[in-house]
DNA sequence: TGGGTCACG
DNA sequence: ACGTACGTGACCCAG
C-alpha cells in the first residue's frame, strides 16, 4: 500500500516559475495548473492507493506564531499564480483527490502528519515537494520526491541517498537548518555559518545540541559565533521542525484514490484548455472517448425505441405534462401545424428500447373541422411551467425563433441547454441546415419522432464539439448569445420617422431634377437604374469608352463612372442619381416601412449564416446604415434613443489588425500596438523606409490599404486596383511589408499550409470553416481558398471576441439591475439604449466588457461615445 | 432567380 | 497562364 502526499503550494510555485506565461484563449493563466497537473499525472502512474494534496492556509501558522519574522521579506504571490489556486482545488476535488488544509499549520506539517500516520498503518509514503525541509521526514518507509530545475526533474530521497548527500540522518536535517538558517523562511541560524561549516560541525559532534555544548572546543571566530548564536540556532531549529501531529480532521482512509473518478474533471479541463492533461486524464481514468455524452451506438437507434402519442384533447395534454414535470431534459419542436415534445432523463434516453420505449408527444395546431386541433396559445400556456423552469434543460432547434413564438403567446424559454441549429452551424459553417426537418433527415433520423431525434442529435453533436474543442465556444458564447440576440430584437431600435420623412422628400426633389437633367443630356428618357439601358446610352449613343465588361454587357459600376466623369456631364448626374435612389429606397423608404407601431425597428439577427462567425442582420439590415458620406450619415439622425434615454456606442479600434498582431506574434506589429502608435503610420514607415514623422498623408493612406489587403489575404492585383497604382508597385509595397514584418509573412504562409493539412481554417476560439477550395484544380478557386485561409482566422476571431463581449455586457446589465438595453451590433461596434441616469455606469461597463473579454498579446481598445441619436455617437 | 450595384464592417 | 482583394444584405432590372 502506498500514499502519495503533495505539497500543493510548493509544487504550484515551482510550476508557475517554470512555465509562467501560459494562458488559455480567454487569457486565464494556466501555466502553474499545467505544470502541477502534469506532475500529478506522472505520480498517478505510480498507482498510489492514497493520494492527497496539502495546502498552506493564509492565516498565521501555529508553529511560527511566536516568530513574526518567519517568511518575512518574501515577494508577494503574483496574481497570475494566486488565481490558479482556487481552480486547482476545484479540479482536484472533481478528480476525487483529497485537498487538505489545516488552520494554522503549513502544508509540510500535513505531509509530516500523514506520513507518520501512514507509517503506523504500515503504508509507504512518497512526499512530493520542492522544499528541502521535508527531508527531515524521511524514514525507511517514507521517501521524499524533490523537484529540481522547476519541476522538470525530480530526485527521490531515501535514508541512504540522503546520507550520501549530506552525511546526516534525516532527524539531523533540522539541526543543519538550526546552524545555517534558511533565507527563504527568513530563519537566521547562526550568522556566518553556512552549509559547509554546519555539515562539518554536525559530522564532528553529531547533533545541534552537542555542537552548541561543545562550542568551547572550537577556537577563534567560530567559537565566538557558536557561543553567541545559541539562542538563534535553537529558535531556527525549532521553527524548522515539522509537526507530525497536526490536528488534521481527514483520515488516511478519506484519501483513498480511484483513478476512475478523474473523469469527472473532463469538462473543467476542457474549458481550461489543458489539453495535454486532459489526454492523460482520459487514459488514466479509463474514460471512453464518448463517455462524457454517452449514448448507445447509432445502429441501435430504432424507431421502436420511441413511442409516439398523438394528443387530441386538453386533458391528455395535462396528463402528459404532469408526467414530464420532473424530468431533467425537455426536447421540443414547434412547426407550422404541429408541436411535438418529449421529456426524459439522460439515463432513460440511453436505455430507450423496444421493451422500454421513450414516450414522445405530438399535437396538431389549427386543424380542420374533423380534427379541430389545438390553439398554439393553449398548448404554450399548458407547457409554461416546464418551459419557464430553468432546471429543466431544453433541447431545441433555433432557440431564438422559439423565444419569439413563446413571447408572442405570453411565455418564455428558460434553461436553454442545447440548440441543434447553432451546434450544426459550428460543425458546418458552410452548409448549416435551415430547419429541423432538414437537419434530422441529413442525420439519418427521419424515422423517429422529432424530439427524440433532437435528443440524439444533442449527444452526437456535443460529442463532436468536444472532439473539436468547440464546447466552450458553444456553451459560453453561441448558446447564451442566442438569448442576447433575442433581447436585442425584442427591444428594437427607436426611430424618429419625421427625420426620415423630411430627408426623403428633399431627396425626392433632387432625384426628379437629376432625372430631367439626365434625359435632357441623353436626348431621350430611359431607366437610369437599368445597367443595360444605361450602358447603351453611355457607350453606344454617347460614344464613351467602355472600361470593363461584365458577363452580361458593359460595366457601369462606380469605378467606371468615376473614370468617365471628365468626359461627359451626364456621368456625374448618373452617379448622384444612383447614390440618392439607393439612399432613398434602401434606407429611407425601407426603414419607414419597417418601423413598427411601437416606433421601433426590430431587425432579425442571424446567428448561423456567415462562414466566418459574424452575425448578420436582415429585414431590415441595420448593419449597413450609411456612414461614409455626409448625406448618407444624416440617416443616422433618425436612429434615436428612447424617450429620456441616450445612446451609447462603442467600437473596437483596429480589432482585426490587433488580432493579426496577436496571432502572427510579429514583434514589430505587437510593439506598435503596445506603444499606442498609429498603426497605419507605423506601417507606412516600414513600407516606405522613413521615420514615422516623415510619413505623408498619401503614404499613410496607401499603408492603410495594405493593412486591409493583408487582412483580406493580399494580392498585388487587388491592392493595385484599390490604390489605382501599377501592379508592380503594389507588389513592391507588399514585399516590403512582409520583409519588415516577417511574423506576418509566416502567418500568411502557415495558415495556408495548415488549411491544406487539416482541411479547415480556425479562430482562436476554435471556430472552424471548411476550406474545400484549397483542393480545387482551378487556380482561381484555389487562390480564393488561400485568401480565405488567411482571412477567416482574423475576421472570425474578431467575431468571437465581440460575441463574448456581448454575452458579458448583457449579463452585467442584468446582474446590476440596469434598465439599459443592447440594441445593435455592427461587427466591431455595440450600441446601448440607456436611461440618462445610468449613462456613466453603462459607458464604463461597456468599455470594460469589450476590452477585458480576452487577453491578447496586444491591448484591445474600445472608443465610447454617446448622444441622442446614432449620428451623435460618432 | 441571378446578376449588377452599393450600403456597411 | 490563370484573373482576384474578406464578410454580409437589399434593391433593381432582365428574362
Amino acid at each position: 500500500m502506498k500514499l502519495i502526499a503533495i505539497d500543493g503550494n510548493s509544487l504550484m510555485f515551482r510550476a508557475f516559475y517554470a512555465l509562467p506565461n501560459m494562458t488559455n484563449r480567454k487569457g486565464t493563466p494556466t501555466g502553474a495548473l499545467h505544470g502541477f497537473l502534469s506532475m500529478l499525472m506522472k505520480l498517478i502512474e505510480l498507482k498510489p492507493d492514497y493520494l492527497l494534496a496539502a495546502f498552506d492556509m493564509s492565516t498565521p501558522t501555529f508553529r511560527h506564531e511566536q516568530y513574526t519574522e518567519y517568511k518575512a521579506g518574501r515577494r508577494e504571490t503574483p496574481v497570475e499564480l494566486r488565481e490558479q489556486f482556487p481552480m486547482l482545488r476545484e479540479l482536484l476535488k472533481k478528480m476525487g483527490i483529497a485537498v487538505i488544509e489545516c488552520e494554522r499549520y503549513e502544508a509540510d506539517d500535513i505531509l509530516g502528519t500523514f506520513s507518520r500516520r501512514a507509517q503506523e498503518a504500515g503504508v509507504e509514503s512518497l512526499l512530493v515537494t520542492g522544499d528541502r525541509d521535508a527531508l527531515q521526514l524521511v524514514t525507511d518507509s517514507v521517501h521524499v520526491l524533490m523537484t529540481k530545475k522547476g519541476i522538470s526533474e525530480t530526485v527521490e530521497y531515501d535514508k541512504k541517498t540522503l546520507f550520501d548527500e549530506y552525511g546526516l540522518e534525516p532527524a539531523r536535517m533540522v539541526d543543519l537548518k538550526g546552524l545555517m538558517g534558511d533565507s527563504s523562511d527568513n530563519l537566521p541560524g547562526i550568522k556566518g555559518i553556512g552549509e559547509k561549516t554546519a555539515l562539518k560541525l554536525l559530522e564532528k559532534y553529531g547533533s545541534l545540541a552537542s555542537v552548541l555544548d561543545s562550542a568551547e572546543l572550537e577556537k577563534g571566530a567560530l567559537r565566538e559565533k557558536l557561543l553567541g548564536g545559541r539562542e538563534s540556532a535553537e529558535l531556527s531549529q525549532r521553527l524548522g521542525t515539522i509537526d507530525t501531529n497536526a490536528p488534521v480532521a481527514e483520515t488516511l482512509e478519506s484519501c483513498r484514490f480511484d483513478p476512475a473518478n478523474m473523469k469527472n474533471a473532463i469538462g473543467e479541463l476542457t474549458e481550461l484548455e489543458l489539453r495535454a492533461v486532459l489526454k492523460r486524464v482520459r487514459e488514466l481514468s479509463g474514460a471512453e472517448e464518448n463517455e462524457v455524452f454517452s449514448l448507445k451506438s447509432d445502429e441501435a437507434i430504432d424507431a421502436a425505441a420511441f413511442e409516439s402519442t398523438a394528443l387530441t384533447d386538453p386533458a391528455q395534454l395535462e396528463g402528459a405534462i404532469k408526467s414530464l414535470m420532473n424530468k431533467g431534459f425537455f426536447a421540443f419542436d414547434i412547426a407550422e401545424a404541429s408541436i411535438c415534445f418529449a421529456g426524459f432523463d439522460e439515463k432513460e434516453l440511453q436505455a430507450a428500447s423496444k421493451e422500454k420505449p421513450l414516450p414522445c408527444y405530438a399535437l396538431s395546431l389549427g386543424g380542420t373541422l374533423l380534427d379541430p386541433g389545438f390553439e398554439p396559445g393553449e398548448v404554450i400556456a399548458a407547457l409554461k411551467p416546464i418551459l419557464e423552469n430553468e432546471r429543466v434543460f431544453k433541447i431545441v432547434f433555433d432557440a431564438k425563433r422559439l423565444m419569439w413564438l413563446l413571447h408572442d403567446y405570453g411565455s418564455a424559454l428558460s434553461g436553454l441547454e442545447f440548440d441543434a441549429m447553432i451546434a450544426d452551424y459550428l460543425l458546418n459553417a458552410l452548409h448549416p441546415a435551415k430547419d429541423t426537418i432538414t437537419l434530422v433527415s441529413e442525420s439519418g433520423l427521419s424515422h423517429i419522432p422529432a424530439p427524440a431525434a433532437l435528443a440524439i442529435l444533442r449527444s452526437r453533436m456535443l460529442e463532436k464539439l468536444r472532439e473539436n474543442e468547440m464546447l466552450a465556444l458553444f456553451r459560453d458564447i453561441e448558446l447564451p448569445l442566442a438569448g442576447v440576440l433575442f433581447d436585442m430584437e425584442k427591444t428594437g431600435f427607436p426611430i424618429d420617422k419625421a427625420v426620415l420623412t423630411e430627408l426623403g422628400s428633399e431627396m425626392e426633389k433632387r432625384i426628379n431634377a437629376l432625372a430631367e437633367e439626365i434625359f435632357e443630356l441623353a436626348g431621350e428618357s430611359f431607366n437610369i437604374l437599368s445597367t443595360k439601358q444605361l450602358g447603351q446610352i453611355l457607350f453606344e449613343k454617347l460614344g464613351l469608352p467602355p472600361k470593363k465588361k461584365t458577363k452580361t454587357g458593359y460595366s457601369t459600376d462606380s469605378d467606371v463612372l468615376e473614370a468617365l466623369k471628365p468626359l461627359h456631364p451626364i456621368v456625374g448626374a448618373v452617379t448622384e442619381y444612383r447614390f440618392l435612389t439607393k439612399l432613398k429606397s434602401t434606407f429611407i423608404d425601407a426603414m419607414l416601412e419597417k418601423t413598427g407601431a411601437d416606433g421601433r425597428i426590430h431587425t432579425t439577427f442571424n446567428q448561423t449564416v456567415t462562414a466566418t462567425g459574424r452575425i448578420s442582420s436582415t429585414e431590415p439590415n441595420l448593419q449597413n446604415i450609411p456612414v461614409r458620406t455626409e448625406l448618407g450619415r444624416q440617416i443616422r439622425r433618425a436612429f434615436v434613443a428612447s424617450e429620456g434615454n441616450l445612446l451609447v456606442g462603442a467600437d473596437y479600434s483596429q480589432i482585426e489588425l490587433r488580432v493579426l498582431a496577436h496571432i502572427s506574434g510579429d514583434p514589430t506589429f505587437i510593439s506598435a500596438f503596445n506603444s499606442g502608435e498609429d498603426i497605419h503610420t507605423r506601417t507606412a514607415s516600414e513600407i516606405f523606409g522613413v521615420s514615422t514623422d516623415e510619413v505623408t498623408r498619401e503614404m499613410r493612406s496607401s499603408a492603410k490599404a495594405v493593412n486591409f489587403g493583408i487582412v483580406y489575404g493580399i494580392s498585388a492585383f487587388g491592392l493595385s486596383e484599390q490604390l489605382g497604382i501599377p501592379q508592380k508597385k503594389a507588389a513592391s509595397y507588399i514585399e516590403k511589408y512582409l520583409e519588415r514584418l516577417p511574423g506576418v509573412r509566416d502567418y500568411m504562409h502557415s495558415s495556408v499550409e495548415r488549411g491544406k493539412e487539416r482541411g479547415y481554417a480556425a479562430t482562436l476560439f476554435n471556430r472552424r470553416r471548411e476550406l474545400p477550395e484549397l483542393k480545387s484544380s482551378n487556380f482561381n478557386t484555389r487562390s480564393f481558398g488561400e485568401r480565405v485561409a488567411m482571412n477567416m482566422p482574423i475576421q472570425g476571431t474578431a467575431a468571437d471576441i465581440i460575441k463574448a463581449a456581448m454575452v458579458a455586457v448583457h449579463k452585467r446589465l442584468f446582474d446590476e439591475g440596469l434598465k439599459a438595453k443592447l440594441v445593435l451590433q455592427i461587427h466591431d461596434e455595440l450600441i446601448i439604449d440607456t436611461p440618462e441616469d445610468e449613462l456613466e455606469r453603462v459607458k464604463a461597463l461597456l468599455a470594460e466588457c469589450m476590452i477585458n473579454v480576452m487577453k491578447l498579446s496586444v491591448p484591445l481598445r474600445a472608443d465610447v461615445e454617446f448622444g441622442h441619436s446614432w449620428f451623435d455617437t460618432k
